[in-house]
DNA sequence: CTGGGGAAGGGGCCC
DNA sequence: TGGGCCCCTTCCCCA
């Protein structure tokens, strides 16, 4: 469901990515009525405004506490597999997502147990693997590394070819890689209601669905209903009486590890 | 102020 | 190699 990865808000007021212009015009998912109008042939030579940092933590520059699982969440087996999510591996195509998805398992507490943040962009990864290939991206590595984690890159890393976006300073090691990301720069699925432009037809799928209403993500404990398989995933730590986000000061639980931060920057135990 | 929902941003895995 | 889909995370808004 879409993330909606990569929007291009023709019309949104949220933080804006990308501009609007200098995107490269593709034809796929051009409905009609949405002429590529706002989606000028690109100037290789113009720069969008990519923010070659990470995301920015609302938590001050300070990484999180370190989060501490909540042992054994007491979540009844049908709460872990709300929709039986993990039963047909990949018999969806597309729109049948709502029960086609692999897994349905809330991460596991270890996983929020160990965080790596990359020396480049501050980035968070919750294991060392996905850590080291995302560090691939950054394998020309700036001056500013700290020597404790440059050594800690594999070696054929700083051997490997780079791929650079020619919209952004973003480097990749793979053509694929770079290919994917430059699909974020020229958004070629554009929704035919509302000219939002997606990086790839499932996301416009998705994101269509906000205008549809369609909510193929049941929750089996209420009523509720998501366009979103994350966002029914969030909603059933509602129902868990223990939540998986603990405050490792004051070991009060939250359904959403965005809250714990946000208990975090209040105060509780940020400074102590 | 806090918790929760909606939607988005990004990278990884599998086929 | 690319498409499709996943997961995790974050932000914004609202009750």
């Amino acid at each position: 469901m879409p993330r909606s990865f990569l929007v291009k808000k023709y019309f949104s007021t949220k933080k804006p990515h990308y501009r609007e212009s200098q995107l490269e015009s593709q034809t796929a998912f051009v409905p009609e009525s949405f002429p590529r109008a706002e989606l000028p042939t690109l100037d290789t030579g113009s720069a969008l405004t990519c923010h070659p940092t990470g995301p920015v933590y609302t938590s001050a520059d300070t990484p999180p506490p370190p989060l501490s699982p909540v042992a054994p969440v007491s979540l009844p087996l049908s709460l872990l597999n709300p929709l039986d999510l993990s039963s047909s591996p990949s018999s969806s195509s597309g729109e049948e997502d709502e029960d086609g998805g692999r897994t349905s398992d809330p991460p596991s507490p270890d996983v929020i147990q160990h965080v790596y943040h990359c020396p480049h962009c501050k980035k968070s990864f919750t294991s060392l693997s996905a850590l080291s290939h995302h560090q691939l991206s950054h394998h020309q590595l700036p001056p500013c590394v700290p020597p404790q984690h440059a050594p800690s890159l594999p070696a054929e890393i700083s051997a490997r070819p780079a791929f650079h976006c020619k919209h952004c300073p973003k480097e990749y090691t793979s053509l694929g890689a770079l290919k994917m990301h430059i699909r974020s720069h020229t958004l070629p699925c554009v929704c035919p209601t509302c000219g939002k432009a997606f990086s790839r037809p499932w996301l416009l799928r998705g994101h269509i669905r906000t205008h549809t209403g369609e909510r193929p993500f049941a929750c089996q404990h209420c009523n509720r209903a998501f366009a979103d398989r994350s966002n029914l995933r969030a909603h059933l730590q509602t129902h868990s009486e223990v939540k998986k986000y603990q405050c490792g000061s004051c070991s009060r639980t939250f359904s959403r590890m965005s809250l714990l931060h946000k208990h975090s920057a209040s105060g509780c135990c940020s400074a102590s």
